[in-house]
Order: structure tokens, then sequence, then C-alpha cells
DNA sequence: AGCACGCCGACT
DNA sequence: GTCGGCGTGCTC
């Protein structure tokens, strides 16, 4: 007998394993492991998705097992290497298996459970009057409470049956192919039989003696379109056995443009660049997996060093996979890959509808893709064979996901890169702490592009001391020295890219007589001004009310908005720079789909002067008449109690730095900052990584912080802060006393947002060098808490958490 | 999660 | 005496 054992969709500890299942003898030669399968689960007549792991030929439970009701795959969506990864996942992450598992396949193919009642064996006038003529009533998470209570009632009486039903949301896109069956010669038959005014039906034929000749089948939607056939005629001659429609399967295909235009050819590498690929391919053909972290300064040409190493992988028959954070994927980023492997290469990002995600992801599961760039989940794809793996910008926190599973991308694409025997290259100008750190220690092999291509000189970078800046004839945000920058480029008809560093910041409202800020009703924060719909939003819960006229403490008239938004800034640039085209990129502007390319499509035809933007604009982008990059305010990063924020802004201005002046036209930067002795703005000035890593590990020593040492997040949240509070000094106890004496426990505290969605939050932090009985503890705190779910506890761990305190 | 079983208060 | 409240335990 063959057993499966299945992962139940249903997360919680408790289900946190497989579970035995008997396969029936119709799907006795069907059922794989990688699988998702529909099984009954618990008591009732509860139907749930899972996943076959793993086959047995006996099982381990000793009741009386269920059977699998139906196999939701024709073919596993999971091999061994994915399975075991999701296994892995769960393991290092303390998240649900079934999770990771959800969250390594496209949202597709995520099962949906409908539960609904029918009219029973016993039916009632009441429910009757319920389903109100319908044959089902659907029961949902919006169903009121009064309802379902009186649905249980009936069902308990017969009057009512509860059914499950699955939704599969997979949808493969189709296309009606015409598949002649008849000879050239049959159709000249045919074509005496027909009137001689039934013009569609001669049309047809014609049509069809064409594609015999030629041998083609047409896609039926397309030779409608060209006017060849008429559709109708088309299915009238199908009955007649003249033809027959086939049904294919069709991807959607987002980049279909690029995968058929010319390819590129490798550009000629400089001896630097050569010596890295020549050390990264050697690795590739001995399948060693080891790390390099390649440091390279903005414009030494990393791309071109990743595509002749995927070139490489190619070569010896294996495949590549590259990441990039999700705001460097850029139509510029895709056209570059894409230009040199053409339909080889799938794409996986956010910007992808989830049908074109979905057809991306087939391709690569059923071996039609060769490389694979996307964004941070696209370190799951199913690709096999992988030679060489590739993370550009990899200090970029966004590899990181903040809900569970909460994993890094980078640790993802170390471990798949020791299964396949495969190198990693982690690319960046300004690497994290933590991976200069290990190819300090020997741990990865560090490389270096130390020089632009073709010489070009670094941009100047000046720093602007706004303490100073408002005696010396500055106005608002700006400086004089900005403003004549700016005039100056205005003058000179050259470009200019304004960076607004949002990080710890956004506009508020705030009463000037009496001090109140309108803060979110459900959580502890200040709602954030939104000018393109004149409302106060929270960022956090999505709240959102009008903006008030009177204060709401004291009735004063004097409300007013505070902070430098980017449309504040804007305001401000067409009152000092009247003449002065602006373009403003933040997510209100690009939030539609496309939005991002249509600016800077904008941008780079001259449609406008200065850029203004956030983060996003410090981002891969090139172009050759921007001589001027101005940081409005660098330091309010610093202001953060964040033991990363001098490196977030360091990395921030030394990466904006290098959007100035990439063509013949020299560069010139601007820094405005109120601390213009920190190290960090000293260090990007200088475009000094080394000189900022030295010192910025000095410190982090100090402060026994990473790479230092180990960091581990533990979150308590509930209704009641009493409850979160009692909780989290509990679990503080349990750590310590299970903790060697090296270990360090910052906290408990309330966390950054003390109240989050009407909950209260709290939070610890472990700082650790080596806890083998680390995970122990952690495994036993997430088990023993689980029973508190049902009262409304909920304990997060999160491993090396990037924001925190 | 969601369902059943089981043990204590206000009703026919 | 019973109907129904929600605390506890289990799900192959």
């Amino acid at each position: 007998m063959t057993v499966a054992k299945v992962i139940v969709d249903v997360p919680t500890m408790q289900t946190d394993r497989p579970f035995d299942y008997a396969i029936p003898q119709a799907l006795e030669a069907r059922i794989q492991p990688g699988m998702r399968v529909w099984v009954q689960f618990g008591q009732g007549k509860r139907e749930v998705s899972g996943m076959v792991v793993a086959l047995a030929d006996h099982a381990d439970f000793e009741g009386e097992l269920k059977p699998i009701i139906a196999a939701l795959d024709y073919a596993p969506v999971m091999n061994e290497e994915t399975l075991a990864l999701s296994h892995w996942l769960a393991k290092t992450t303390y998240a649900f298996w079934i999770t990771c598992i959800q969250t390594m396949l496209p949202a597709m193919l995520k099962v949906d459970t409908i539960k609904s009642v029918t009219l029973g064996s016993q039916p009632t006038a009441e429910a009757e009057a319920l389903l109100a003529g319908q044959d089902q009533l659907v029961l949902d998470s919006h169903t009121p409470a009064e309802v379902s209570a009186q649905v249980m009632r009936l069902i308990d009486q017969d009057a009512l049956t509860l059914r499950y039903a699955r939704k599969d949301r997979a949808k493969v896109k189709t296309e009606q192919v015409v598949v002649p069956l008849k000879t050239a010669a049959e159709y000249a038959t045919l074509r005496e039989g027909v009137r001689a005014n039934a013009t569609k039906q001669l049309q047809l034929i014609t049509a069809l003696r064409t594609w015999v000749n030629a041998g083609s089948q047409p896609v039926l939607a397309e030779a409608v379109k060209r006017g060849e056939v008429d559709r109708t005629a088309v299915h009238a001659a199908a009955k007649k056995g003249w033809l027959r429609l086939d049904t294919r399967e069709v991807y959607r295909a987002p980049y279909d443009d690029l995968d058929h235009g010319e390819r590129t050819q490798p550009l000629t590498l400089t001896a630097d660049q050569s010596k890295v690929v020549s050390t990264v391919d050697a690795a590739v053909r001995q399948k060693t997996p080891k790390t390099f972290l390649l440091e390279g300064v903005t414009g030494s040409g990393k791309t071109e060093v990743y595509l002749q190493v995927i070139a490489e992988a190619l070569k010896e028959g294996r495949n590549a996979m590259m990441l990039v954070p999700e705001i460097a994927l850029t139509p510029q980023m895709v056209h570059r890959v894409k230009g040199r492997f053409g339909r080889e290469v799938a794409v996986m990002h956010s910007g992808l509808s989830e049908g074109e995600k979905f057809d991306e992801w087939r391709r690569i599961q059923r071996g039609e893709a060769q490389v694979v760039v996307g964004a941070r989940s696209a370190a799951f794809a199913p690709l096999t064979n992988i030679g060489v793996f590739i993370i550009d910008e990899e200090h970029e926190t966004s590899y990181k996901q903040d809900d569970a599973p909460r994993y890094h991308a980078r640790d993802v694409v170390l471990h798949r890169a020791q299964t396949f025997g495969a190198p990693v290259i982690l690319g960046s100008a300004t690497p994290s702490l933590e991976s200069r750190a290990r190819a300090e220690k020997g741990v990865y092999t560090l490389l270096r592009l130390p020089s632009r291509i073709n010489r070009q000189p670094l941009p100047q970078v000046h720093i602007v001391d706004m303490r100073e800046a408002y005696k010396q004839g500055g106005k608002d945000d700006f400086s004089k020295a900005l403003l004549d920058a700016l005039q100056l480029r205005l003058d000179r008809h050259e470009q200019s890219v304004l960076l607004l560093n949002k990080r710890g910041f956004s506009s508020f409202v705030m009463c000037r007589e009496c001090g109140y800020r309108v803060q979110c009703p459900n959580c502890d924060i200040s709602l954030t001004l939104h000018m393109d719909t004149h409302t106060l939003r929270c960022h956090y819960c999505g709240h959102e009310e009008a903006i008030p006229t009177v204060c709401p403490s004291c009735g004063s008239r004097k409300i007013r908005y505070y902070g430098t938004g980017t449309e504040k800034v804007e305001a401000s640039l067409h009152q000092l720079l009247p003449q002065a085209r602006v373009l403003r990129m933040d997510v209100d502007t690009t939030r539609r789909k496309g939005g991002h390319e249509k600016i800077l499509a904008a941008f780079g035809a001259h449609e406008a002067d200065i850029l203004l933007g956030t983060q996003m604009i410090a981002k891969g982008l090139d172009f050759p008449d921007v001589t001027l990059v101005g940081v409005i305010n660098a330091d309010t990063g610093l202001g953060m109690p964040d033991f990363r924020a001098s490196e977030r802004t360091f990395d921030l201005l030394t990466q904006v730095s290098g959007r100035a002046g990439r063509a013949e036209k020299p560069g010139e930067v601007f820094i405005q900052t109120f601390n213009p002795d920190h190290y960090a703005i000293q260090y990007a000035q200088a475009q000094n990584y080394e000189g900022f890593f030295r010192q910025e590990m000095a410190i982090r020593h100090r402060g026994d912080y990473p790479p230092y040492y180990f960091t581990t997040k533990v979150t308590v949240s509930h209704q009641q802060e009493e409850a979160a509070a009692k909780l989290i000094y509990q679990l503080a106890k349990q750590l310590t006393d299970s903790l060697s004496p090296s270990a360090v426990l910052l906290g408990p505290t309330p966390g950054p947002i003390a109240r989050l969605k009407n909950r209260y939050i709290y939070q610890l932090v472990i700082k650790y060098k080596r806890e083998p009985r680390l995970d122990q503890t952690l495994t036993k705190i997430l088990d023993d808490t689980q029973v508190g779910t049902r009262n409304g506890y909920f304990v997060g761990i999160d491993k090396e958490p990037l924001t925190f305190i």
C-alpha cells in the first residue's frame, strides 16, 4: 500500500507536519510528491487542499486513513529540490511549512476553499427564506455573525447541508487553431457543392486550401482578425467535418517584443572585468559553490560581468538566476538581459499581472527558460540545474521579506547554491557590512572593480551645511548653493535630479497652537498627508480621513502641514524657479502600472528639467544629460534609532552621487545636511567605501552589533496592552534562563510603533555569538504560545531583522 | 483554522 | 429537568 504524506493548508502549529492519506486505486499511478491534492481534514466534512511532500509504503498513523479526494495537478508543481527548500525555509524562518510552500508557488496556484450551504433533507420555511430562491448560500468572512449562527442551527436540524468546494485560480490561457481535415483536392470538390452566393463559405474553402498546401494550422482569432475567414463559417464548417478546432495552450508573454528582437553582442571587457569574469567562470566550470563578493563602484560595468558569466553557465549547459531589487528591475534592466539572451529569459517581478507571473513560472517549471531575472521571490523560481546565481545590489533591504516567512533572498540563494554546486556573485558598490565582513574573514572571495568604465571621473560632491544655509539666503528646503546650481543647469539646458530622503520621515498635520498631531485611531502613528486625494492616511492600516480645518483638540484654526513631502518641495520649486519644468516621482505618481516607466521616459525625452523623487530615483537610472544631483535632506535617516541608520544613509548618498555626469559632461552633487561632519556623509562625499566600512565596523564592534553578533527579534502582540506586556516579560525570563551568559537581551520594549491595527506590540531582541540551544528554545516558545492564539496572542520570530528598536 | 465534545447557567 | 454558552483537544 502506498500512502501520501500531505501538508494540509491549515496554517497552525499543531497541523504543521505531514498527515498520512490513502491513495485510492484510481489515483495510484498519478499521485507524486510535489502535487497539490484535495483532502478531507478534521471531524466534520471539511475539505482543504494540501501538498504531497512524500510517498511511503506504510502509514505511521495507527488509525484508519482517509483517502485523497482528488489530485489538483496533472504534474508535480514542486520538485525534490524545491520541496526540500520549502522545508528548510520553514525551519530557518520559524514559519509554517504550508505558508512557505505557498510563498514559493505563484499566487494563481493557491486554492480557495468555498464554504456554502444548500437545502438539507428536512427543509424548513426558514431555511428556504434564507436561501432566497438561490440553490446555495456562500459563507465567508463577510457573512454576518447572526446569519452564521442561524445557519449553524439549521444545519443541526438538517434543514441545510454544509458543502465545501474548491476554486483554483489558475487560468491557463488558450487559443483555438484551425486544423484542416481534408486534402486540397477534396476541398476543390467541396467547393463545387457550395452555392455561388455563399461568399463566406467560398472564402473559407480558399483559405483552407492555402493552409493545407502550406501545411499550417493558423490561430483562429488571428485569421479572423486578418479577415481571411469568418468565425461563424468556421464553426459551421467544423460541424460539417471540413476542419477541426484544436485548443492550444499559450503563454502570456510580457516581453514579446524583446523575445524576438536582435541579440546584443558581448562587450569588450576591461582588464578588471576580465579578471572577475574568468575567476567566476572557473568556479562555474568546476561547480564549486563559492560566494564572490563583487565590490564595484557605480558605472564600473558590473552588469556586463553578470551577462558574460551567465553566458558561460549556458555554454556549460547549465541555467542561471539573477536577482535584482524590485525598484531596479526597470525596463532598461530587462532590455539588457533579454537583449542578450532573448526568449531564454524569464522575468518575475511584481509589475506583472498574476496571469503573466503564472505563465513565466510555468515556462521555468517546464524547462523552457534558461535564465531567470527577478526580484526577491524569484529566488524560489523552479529553475533546475542552476550553474550560477547573481544577486545585484546585495545590500538592498528589499531582499528581506517583512512578513512570514521572514526570509532573506540572499540566504535562499546561498542555500540553493550549495545544492546545485554553483557559485554566487553578490554585487554592490556599497556591500552590506555583513557580506563585506565575511569577505574579510575569507568566507566569501572579494573581487573588485575599482574604476569606472571609460575612466570617467567621479562627480564633484559638495556638502552644504544647512545650519548656515538660511543665513546665506536659502529658502524653504533649498540652500542658495543648490538653487544656484539648479539655475545654472536650466541656463545650460542640462538636467537635474533631486532626491528627497523619505526614510523615517513623512509629512503630517500639527496644530501650531497646542502641538496636537492627527493620529491614526488604530495605530500609534501620525497620519500622513496625501495632497493628491486631500486626505490623511495611515501607512500601516490604510485608515483614511479628511484633513481637519480646525484643531480637533483645542479648536484653533492654526493647524498646519509639517514635514517635507515631495509635493511640498515641488510647490517650493515652482515658486523659486518658476521657469523649471519639474517631474515628480514617488509612490503617489507611480502607483499605476507602468507609471514608473512613463515618468522616466518623459524625463529621458527632456520633457522636464528636474526629476524630483524619493529613494526610487537612486537606482540604476542612466540619463546622459543629468549633470546635477541634489540631496535635499541627507540626514533624516540618521535620526532614526536604528544601528543601521549610518549604513543606509551612506549607501543612499553614494548611490545617488553616482547618478551625476555619466557622459562627457562632468557631474556635480550637492548634499544638504544638518550634520556635515557625520562620518557617513563625509565618506559618501569622498566615495570612500573602505573608509566607511572600517569606521562603521569599529562602531558595531563597540556596540556588539552585527556583523559581530547575530540578532533575533521576538514580537508579541495582543489587543490588551497588559496582556502583551505580561507575555513578553515571561518570554524574556524564559530566554534569559536558557541563554548562555555571553548573549545579550535588549528589551522588552514597546515596538517602534507601539500599536498597530489595534494591537499592542512588544518586542525583544537577542544578540548572540553562538547559542546552539536558541533554536530549540524558540521552537518551544512558538509551541507553547500557540494555544494562546485563541485568546488573541500573537508571537512572531524574526531572525536577523532589518528593522528594530 | 474549524469542528466536536464536554461541562455549567437561564429557560420550556 | 433541558438548551445552549464557549473552554479544550484533535485533525491522517
